[in-house]
DNA sequence: TATAAAGTAAACCGATCTGTGTACTTGAGT
DNA sequence: ACTCAAGTACACAGATCGGTTTACTTTATA
């Protein structure tokens, strides 16, 4: 089935360098190796192509944070995802998240592309919230909702601008900060 | 000079709901009520139409900016910042930052059109530094610096998710918690 | 070894892309 | 009234787009 894993690394490399409609089908098939006829006997359109581009992402992206925060004890895990962003962003062909640059080619709500980049969007959230109940942080919904925040923010400042170390540790101290479920509340 | 305000605004139209790429010309100049060599005659390229097209907005984003910040005190003004994102968010049409968009269209960091993006954000951060050091908050760089994170943030998950009503909560309380210059920081 | 699936190479299709050229019309200024 | 810039309408150019077709070659298997 999965014949050529030559593609979907080729688009996926192509469609982060250069954008999804920048991208031809011809240089596709071409990089990877292979004729149009080929490509086409695999995916029925481009749009296909591009659906099962993401969805080897969105599998890829997780598979990577979760391999990369396993190493790390459970508590300092929140921290851990930052620090994964951090070294994506120092990555010299970092082109931005590859979801929200698909998002922003397919503005519609409604479309399917557009749909799937918030599907890994809501993946990420859950992974998040599990990950800050796990560690034991006091308010883990709400801290999973700021780590997202800040993660968001930091991954589109570092597609747009390039990365920021003083921007990447405002996060990490901010987050550092977080109290776990044992320890007091700070008195008001 | 400024002979075809008709035509920068349907392009500010189109870019958002299409993108750039998928907006052809053809139809910028139709839906703007001109010929294509008329067009040509302002617009060297379709670059500099798009060129043209984020100047506009940028200029127009931060005076709305500006704007609706004023109607508030001074120190209240960073947690309007988050108010005017929200109001934002909230149009019907909204499609996310063009900014944005435009970074994610044209990858490639030394593009004009992604320097130009760039630029903008450096502006913007420029306004929110200048927002918390007016505001009297403690720390106003390191609160700058959050507060565009957490305004990066929220504009790219209302882009890909939609306007997240919690999310945008969680920011407003946490914004709310800063201290200002006179307040006694607390123990540690 | 015969067969059928699947590959290559490359021409081809209609549509659309950015950008230009031609011919005609409008309208303001001298 | 004459002129000239700037507008319209629209065909056109060459390239590229997504996608198909034709003809030939490879390859695995019964």
């Amino acid at each position: 089935m999965r014949k050529y894993p030559q593609l979907l690394t080729t688009a996926l490399d192509l469609f982060h360098q250069q954008g999804f409609h920048a991208t031809g089908v011809d240089q596709l098939a071409a990089e990877a190796g292979l004729t149009k006829k080929t490509l086409y006997r695999y995916f029925a359109t481009k749009e296909a192509l591009i659906d099962a581009t993401l969805q080897l992402r969105d599998d890829d992206f997780m598979a990577a944070l979760d391999a990369f925060v396993a190493a790390t004890p459970l508590p300092q895990r929140p921290q851990a995802y930052l620090g994964y962003l951090a070294q994506w962003f120092a990555q010299p062909d970092f082109c931005g998240c590859l979801f929200i640059n698909a998002a922003a080619e397919y503005p519609q709500a409604d479309d399917a592309i557009h749909r799937q980049a918030a599907a890994h969007k809501t993946r990420l959230r859950n992974w998040l919230q599990q990950c800050c109940a796990a560690a034991g942080l006091a308010e883990p919904v709400l801290r999973a909702q700021q780590l997202f925040l800040l993660g968001e923010g930091l991954t589109v400042a570092a597609q747009v601008s390039g990365m920021d170390t003083a921007l990447l540790q405002v996060a990490q101290l901010q987050v550092a900060a977080w109290p776990y479920q044992d320890e007091a509340v700070p008195a008001s």
